[in-house]
RNA sequence: GGGCUCGUGGUAUAGUUGGCCUAGUACGCCUCCCUGUCACGGAGGAGAUCGCCGGUUCGAAUCCGGUCGGGCCCGCCA
């Protein structure tokens, strides 16, 4: 007699078989008791009857989240008997044998309900919320998630190459771990941010594609969509790439059939929108846009080009959005908005509200009938919509409207879960203006390819000129999150050398700070591009998840505490002592 | 580092313009009854100094100050 799944008992009707699992629920009528056994597929219904003396006292004592064993015969319920509502409602179990395996006291978190309990609670019984029958078809989907990736990758013949966890700090980007030397006392090593730096020597030491499931850390602070300490990359690079279209069309189809076949969505506008960075800032007010929705910013300086309103006239740039159906948000509503625009920075919130055949707005006095039924025709707006105005510096207007475009988004429901958004951004400046210490420096890694090479590096004097130039380097937004990044890398030292020259930082540094890629680099280093997908948020999102915690079987608190296992923890003195500590 | 917000039996919550609160409800737990339930049902019961400290007041879960913890956001995340 082999033991039986849930899932499985339909089959085995009129044999005897051996069930093990939890106790989900107990159902005790005196003379006859129901126990409903779960295990990892499901739930069977067990009854036990006075004659079977032995297993019937026994079963007197099973509470919810006891570890039994039960041998019986399965049965096919009367027709009135059976319960549609789970897999293995057409039968039942008569039970001859029951073993207690192990007992549980009353649990802190009920596993066989769907009640809300909060996250902290959740966390710390994390052991118990994995029971729920929601959370094992997570771990379920991951582990497919991670196989159908591996699968593309392997027959695509990328090599999976695993990488030091053990390895260095990195100059630029986030706060590393450090884990301090015993060997050499006041050395540390840092656990890898990413494994940018080996996946390149790859490819210098011809590897020529190269992928990872790579644990990356980072000491930042998490959020809603962002893990604190780990979290997976889908890593990759291929070498004799001289195109970031190379690598972008080699990766799509894979997430294209991640969005269809594995989450069973629709990708919104049936194929993957390409975007410039600076088109997707004018148009969406973000770099990594959601296009499951419309309300593109639209941009009214020409209608307002003579206009005698000094909040419009006084501004760098004047855009809108059109809100279908805003007509019908109330006074306080629209306050909320406001509020959030003021916190991105904006002065205020003008609107137009379209009702009645009536343009109602504080501000419409201001303008004058051509420029009212402008705005009008170039937003679309018809009757029942609103128009919101940002007037001021052209980047806080895109950010701004930006910002509200999801917030309409959000109010109005316009997010399709079955529906998956996905954007290339490419074009991205290689330089960024940095408001913190006033001067140029590096937006993203500082590893990519300027676009036009050298030259273009020589050819930018001014801040302005350095700041347009563009790298070849690229985003994917899936749903307006940011899912992978990537570029062309640099492989030429000259570049390296002069990509930081043109910040002011001189070969010795860039010697200091990247010998080793540096060094590889003058050995014949072959042009070489890649990627990296946030496997996490990429599968948050592809579940229809708003927070990544839900997706992890393990993750931290906001604190960057595990409170299950109590870590981070002190530690004995003596190993600190080892450590010279 | 900053902003917003939450903290009430094991769990989820009501109460939060001070007194009708001796803190209500649901699930769970305990005892008893029950041979067809499947969110079983019925009867009874235990369990909370309302995160913590201090203050205001005749009186504080409720107001004020501080503190601890959670969540969301900004900064940060090459």
């Amino acid at each position: 007699m082999t033991r039986t799944l849930s899932s499985e008992i339909n089959k085995s009707i009129g044999n005897k078989v051996k069930v093990k699992g939890w106790v989900n629920s107990r159902r005790d009528h005196g003379g006859l008791i129901f126990i409903d056994i779960r295990d990892h597929s499901g739930v069977t219904q067990l009854v036990f009857q006075p004659d079977q003396k032995d297993a019937f006292s026994l079963a007197e004592q099973l509470r919810d989240e006891y570890v039994i064993s039960a041998v019986g015969t399965v049965k096919e319920r009367d027709e009135n008997l059976k319960n549609p509502n789970i897999e293995s409602g057409n039968v039942e179990v008569v039970v001859s044998e029951l073993n207690i395996l192990n007992r549980a006291e009353p649990l802190p978190i009920q596993v066989n309900s769907d009640q809300n309990i909060s996250e902290e609670i959740r966390l710390k019984y994390r052991y118990l919320d994995l029971r729920r029958t929601k959370m094992q078809n997570m771990l379920k989907k991951r582990a497919e998630l991670f196989s159908f990736m591996r699968k593309f990758m392997e027959q695509n013949e990328f090599t999976d190459v695993t990488t030091p966890v053990l390895a260095n700090s990195s100059p630029e980007g986030a706060r590393d771990f450090l884990v301090p030397s015993r060997f050499q006392q006041g050395n540390y090593y840092a656990l890898p941010q990413s494994p940018q730096q080996f996946k390149q020597l790859l490819m210098v030491g011809g590897v020529p594609r190269y992928y990872q499931m790579a644990t990356c850390f980072r000491d930042e602070d998490p959020r809603a969509d962002r893990l604190y300490g780990e979290f997976y990359h889908l890593d990759m690079e291929m070498s004799f790439v001289e195109s970031g279209q190379e690598v972008r069309d080699m990766m799509e189809p894979l997430i294209k059939s991640l969005v269809t076949d594995f989450a069973g969505k629709t990708i919104a506008g049936g194929a993957v929108v390409y975007m410039t960075h600076h088109e997707a800032a004018e148009k969406y007010g973000s770099d990594k846009p959601d296009l499951r929705y419309g309300m593109e910013l639209v941009e009214l300086s020409d209608i307002l080009e003579n206009t005698e309103f000094g909040v419009f006239k006084n501004a760098e740039v004047v855009k809108a959005i059109c809100v279908k159906g805003g007509a019908g948000l109330s006074r306080s509503q629209i306050d909320s908005f406001t509020e959030i625009a003021k916190k991105e920075g904006a002065g205020g919130l003008a609107y137009i509200i379209y009702e009645g055949g009536e343009a109602k707005s504080p501000i419409a006095k201001f303008l004058n009938e051509t420029e009212l039924s402008g705005i009008k025709e170039k937003l679309g707006a018809s009757n029942g919509d609103a128009i919101f105005f940002g007037a001021d510096k052209r980047s806080l207007v895109n950010k701004v409207l930006g910002k509200l475009r999801i917030e309409f988004a959000n109010h109005f429901k316009l997010k399709d879960p079955n529906v998956i958004s996905l954007v290339w951004i490419i074009d991205f400046p290689f330089y960024e203006w940095d408001e913190t210490h006033k001067k140029v420096d590096f937006g993203h890694n500082p590893f990519s390819m300027p676009k036009g090479g050298v030259e273009a590096l020589k050819a930018a004097k001014t801040d302005e000129e350095k700041l347009a130039i563009v790298a070849d380097q690229y985003d994917m937004a899936m749903n307006g999150y940011e899912i992978c990044s990537g570029a062309v890398r640099n492989h030429n030292p000259e570049v390296m050398y002069e990509a930081f020259g043109i910040l002011g930082y001189d070969r010795s540094y860039v010697d200091a700070k990247f010998g080793a890629m540096i060094n590889a680099f003058k050995y014949g280093a072959p042009p070489h591009a890649g990627c990296a997908f946030g496997i996490d948020r990429m599968f948050m999102e592809l579940m229809g998840e708003t927070n990544i915690r839900e997706v992890v079987a393990f993750p931290k608190n906001g604190s960057g505490v595990d409170v299950m296992m109590n870590s981070p923890s002190e530690v004995d003195p003596q190993q600190l002592k080892e450590l010279g500590l």
